[in-house]
DNA sequence: AACTATTTATAAGA
DNA sequence: TTCTTATAAATAGTT
C-alpha cells in the first residue's frame, strides 16, 4: 500500500527504516485502539525501534499490569520469580558498589589505611594532596572575589559625590553577612603554600564546627 | 476499508464483534510480524477477545519477559512493585545513598567544588588535611618498621656468632621487595613537617603511576 | 471461509 | 519533519 510495492524484509536505508517505522508504528497503535473499541478486546502492544526507543499502547478498559498478570496466568509462565532473582542480583551489585565507596571514603578520611601497601598509599597522599589544592585555591578565590566586591563598594560609600552613605553602608553589611555563604567575616592565614580560613562570625566556634557542618552534608554515610 | 465506512465504536452484533475480530486479529499480527522485520524493531502483542481467550504476537528476535523487563526499565514503572514493594524502596534508597557517595568521593578529588558554600568548603578543607596528616603518618611508620626490621637483620647477619650468612641475606632481600608491598625500596624526603615518598624500584616510574594504581583500587566509580 | 467493493494505510516524492 | 498522492493492503458486507 503505497506508491509502489514493497518486499517485507529489513530496510537497508537507516532514514527509510526510521520513517517507516515511524508511520507504520502510527499505524498499528491505530488498529490496536480500533480492535480495542470495536471488538471489545483488550490489547497491550510494546514497541522497541531498532534505536531502542520504547512506544507502547494499553486499552484504556485495563493496565500494562494486569494484561501482564493476566498473560502469566493464562501461559503458566512465571515472569515474576525470575524477576525477582534478576533484582536481588542487581540489589546485590550496587551493595557492593556502595561498599567500595564507602570504603573509599573511609580512606580519604584518614581510616582502615592499614589495609593499603605502600604504592596504594603513596597515591591515595598524591591524591589527596591534589584534591586540598584544587580546593584551598577554590577557597582563595571565592575570599577574594568577596574582598574585590566589598572594596568597590567601600569605594563608592566614600565618594563625597555619591549620597545616600546610610543605605550603601546598610546594602554592604547585607552582602558581607550573606544570605549566601551565613558568615560575617573571614580570617585567612597564610603560612608556606598553605593558606588556612577560619570564619569569624556569632556562632559558637567550635573547634570541630566545620567537620561536624561538613559532615552533616556529605559524610552522612549511613 | 470495505464494503462500507463503518464508525469506530463497538459493535453489537455479537456474531458480527467476533467476525471482525478475528480479521483485524490477524491484520494486527500480520502489520507486527512486518513491522519487526521491515523496521528491525522489538514488537510484543497481547490480546484478549470480548471471550477472554488470548492471543499474543512477540518478536523472534526477543521474549515477552525480555520485553517486559525492558518495559519496565525504561518507563520505571514497577510492575513487580506490589509483589517486592518494600525491596524496591531498600533499591531506591541505596542507590541515592550511592549517588550521595560520589558526589562526596567527587568532592575530597577537587571536583564539583562550586556547589558547596564556603562553610562546607572550609570544612572540606580541614577535613581533607587531617586525613592527609595521618596519611602520610601511616606511611612514615610504615617505612620506619620496615627500617627497624631490616636493621635488626642486618645487625644478626653481621654478627660473627651467626652462620649461614647467605640465607640471612636471602631472607632479607626476600622481605624487602615484598610479596606484600611490591616494591623494593623508598626514598624518604621530608621538608617542613611533609613527608613525601619516593618507591624506588624496577617498575618504570612513570609521574602519575601512583595515581593511577590507586584509582585502579579505588576510584572507579562506574 | 471466500469474494470484492471500498476504505484505509502507506511508499515515494515534494 | 510534515504533507501529498498514487497505489497497495485491509477489511465490511455479502455470498
Amino acid at each position: 500500500m503505497g506508491r509502489g510495492k514493497i518486499e517485507i524484509k529489513r530496510m537497508e536505508n537507516t532514514t527509510n527504516r526510521q520513517v517507516t517505522f515511524s508511520k507504520r508504528r502510527a499505524g498499528i497503535i491505530k488498529k490496536a485502539k480500533e480492535l480495542t473499541v470495536l471488538c471489545d478486546a483488550h490489547v497491550s502492544l510494546i514497541l522497541f525501534s531498532s534505536t531502542q526507543k520504547l512506544f507502547e499502547y494499553c486499552s484504556p478498559t485495563t493496565t500494562m499490569k494486569k494484561m501482564i498478570d493476566r498473560y502469566q496466568q493464562v501461559t503458566g509462565t512465571n515472569l515474576w520469580d525470575s524477576h525477582y532473582e534478576s533484582m536481588q542480583k542487581e540489589f546485590n551489585m550496587l551493595k557492593e558498589k556502595n561498599e567500595r565507596l564507602r570504603k573509599s571514603i573511609r580512606q580519604r578520611i584518614g581510616e582502615d589505611l592499614d589495609e593499603l601497601n605502600h604504592s596504594e598509599l603513596c597515591g591515595l597522599e598524591q591524591n589527596l594532596s591534589e584534591a586540598l589544592k584544587k580546593i584551598r585555591l577554590t577557597l582563595e578565590n571565592k575570599i577574594k572575589r568577596q574582598i574585590d566586591t566589598c572594596r568597590k563598594k567601600i569605594r563608592l560609600a566614600d565618594d563625597p559625590r555619591n549620597k545616600g552613605f546610610r543605605e550603601l553602608q546598610e546594602e554592604i553589611n547585607c552582602s558581607f553577612d550573606g544570605s549566601e555563604d551565613k558568615y560575617e567575616s573571614m580570617m585567612v592565614v597564610r603560612n608556606n603554600d598553605h593558606v588556612q580560613l577560619f570564619p569569624v562570625g556569632v556562632k559558637p566556634n567550635h573547634p570541630n564546627l566545620h567537620e561536624r557542618e561538613y559532615g552533616c552534608h556529605d559524610l552522612s554515610l549511613g
